[in-house]
DNA sequence: GATGAATGAGTATTCATTCAT
DNA sequence: TATGAATGAATACTCATTCAT
């Protein structure tokens, strides 16, 4: 139904104007300290109406979280797909891929933390809380097969895939973190030039591991090369 | 007197006692759903106790980070006064004493998230924060030094010490998070080894980022290799 | 708006329902044993609810103060503005005003006393504190100008009219301390009457010393005539 | 005993110590929010060391009260027999005393009105309530003997002597209460010599009144002259 | 659908009082 | 006798959530 299909529109517009208004708040104060009220300011609407979109601030909170692993799968994915890059080419747009999502979202990492929190778990329902883990999983699986071509060449071959993925993934994180954190430590520098830098070390640190541990097996005895 | 000097001595326990529960309990369920009520049940006295030791909960957080930034501080100083070591002996070092830093606590980067949130600042005395501030500012100034040597080299001559420093440390932070959003990502592997995988990854990507740079600085036509 | 008007009229009127509470509630335990709760189950609502229409509790107490002072304030310019009394009328009628006050709210006193505790200050909203310190020197100022006129005539010549005016604030004030401690002193007696007997002999004595004043100005060598 | 006696002085100097501070420390923040602690450092002796001469919080604050009765008794009772005064030089001899009494300890109404409330009561030795009330309720019955000759010699004779020193008693009241409020009716003058100024008139307003009362009698129907 | 008033469960914090030393 | 560490009961205040309108 034509009527049908616009109120489901207009339904998810005002879920999006809500997300939008609750990403806002959470970075602002961090997750404890928003309050529905300041939600419900921010997007302009009464809190009781958050209610009608959002089962309880848990579910608000772990909303935000699948919209961004969406985003981020999207973004991996069609970095694995890109048929005309070549390994190094592909990591670069990793990278890219990876900083959009940091910037479509800086607040990624601390809701996950909150997620994590056990007793979070309660006010989840199942089904939202297996989206999760199941986009988790999907995302950093992916990052992982951008790499596994090149194991089949040779590169990286005394590592498993997964491994690497999740360290690219690891690395990723602590940029985040190191912004949240840019002020204890007091740093004044320019953060996009400083990201750059550090995967730039990453990358190299990468392929010369490749080629290093391709050249020289023996080199690292405790290696366990299987894949998952 | 002997009698003062037990009683100091008593008294600087039962600080510690009160700071290994509430490590336990912020651990398993985060800062802000943690109670003093918790807490104290953990370290087997009642919550009013507690407010002997520390002037309120948020100063207790804030002790955590500082005990745990004081240990980072005195290993990252024991690794820059380390005559003996050339610079990849002191990465190597540094990589160690940063994992050890990580597993005397690995709640370090959650309780500085919890105090970047502005609102938490006033609960502080101004001294703890002073010193908070004072310490972090120190140890990443000392990673910068360790790196500096190298600068007079001719290493990383395109990239002053304290850019290094901040990309050390946010890997460091990534290593950190990682662990803790593994629940999410499922990841079942063997942490230690894959920790192992990306400091060697970090490491020789710096040592390859420094030759590469220093044989064709002409690459990087945007960079501001002044020391601050 | 007929409905936002209704609303507004609702809203005062729970401030009210709350505060004829709050009223029952002090003048029973005294402002530091009455609790939230006692006054939120006198006025049938949950404690919660009375936040919505109060900052704090202190904030509840001095709201109950301001009134007492409009209430005051209102009926001691009526007897200012009456122009068919001479001195002595006004003085009667002034008398009655402060007798309605108290009776409207014997506990202006102790509310007074709490206020003045100089730790209160620092929860009470800047507007509120200055209201009710604006309001108490405009009705003293008020009852000092009832006298002033009489200055004019020669009467109460050798005193300003504000010092009558302390006075006659003080022994109103003695009353309704003397209702206070009634239990203490086992006063079984009738309340109004000893009331009557103490304003006749306050205003015979304002007159006789006035008359004794004003023909013997030197009998009092110290006075200070002069008004503020 | 010797030894019993010096201990027993020993044990009510220490009392007196207390009392002093805790005098001190109630004048300055109020009963309740006077903490055992705070009085416990002003008397330069631990918490615990209050109780080992002083029931409870409660028990300190009513003796307080009781001492300041004692005091009142004592000047009160001086008045009265002070042989070779007429009911003039009384008066003002009584003025005097009770001008010292509030010298002595401006804190007692405030105390007094802490002691009516009745969930105060429970917490009270049954022998220390009475006490007091045993000395409220011969104080005033003394002042109203100083009155009680005059009624005798016809002055006064419309009014029962206990009314009398009722409304002495309360403007006396009412001039420690004026003290009390003086920081929000914002008075800049002199204290005690508006305080002469409130004697004077109760005086003038006394003695008129007898004037008056006792040359038409039959101005007062309503009168209930007899002595209780 | 939207509101926002009302709720009540939850929590940090305080402090009188106790008691082992 | 004196201490002061420990307690636990009390309480102001917050805020997610509900529901009548």
């Amino acid at each position: 139904m034509g009527i049908k299909e616009r109120k489901e529109r207009e339904k998810e517009r005002r879920r999006q104007q809500i997300m939008v208004a609750a990403k806002r708040v959470f970075s602002d104060k961090g997750f404890s300290r928003a309050t529905m009220e300041d939600i419900a300011k921010e997007a302009e609407l009464s809190a009781g109406t958050i209610y009608l979109y959002f089962k309880n601030k848990d579910e608000l909170c772990a909303s935000l979280t699948l919209r961004i692993l969406q985003y981020l799968q999207m973004r991996v994915e069609h970095v694995y797909n890109e048929k005309d890059l070549n390994i190094e080419g592909k990591v670069e747009t990793l990278k890219e891929a990876l900083y959009d999502v940091y910037e479509f979202d800086p607040l990624i990492l601390r809701n996950m933390f909150h997620l994590h929190s056990s007793e979070t778990f309660k006010n989840l329902s199942s089904e939202l809380l297996e989206e999760i883990n199941r986009l988790s999983r999907k995302s950093i699986r992916t990052i992982g097969l951008i790499f596994k071509d090149s194991l089949k060449d040779g590169l990286f071959e005394n590592r498993n895939a997964m491994e690497i993925a999740y360290v690219v993934w690891a690395v990723f994180s602590g940029l985040a973190l190191w912004e949240e954190s840019r002020q204890t430590f007091a740093y004044e520098g320019n953060l996009k030039e400083t990201l750059e830098l550090a995967f730039e070390i990453i990358r190299r640190g990468l392929f010369n591991y490749a080629i290093d541990a391709s050249s020289s097996p023996s080199d690292d005895a405790d290696d366990n090369s299987e894949d998952e």
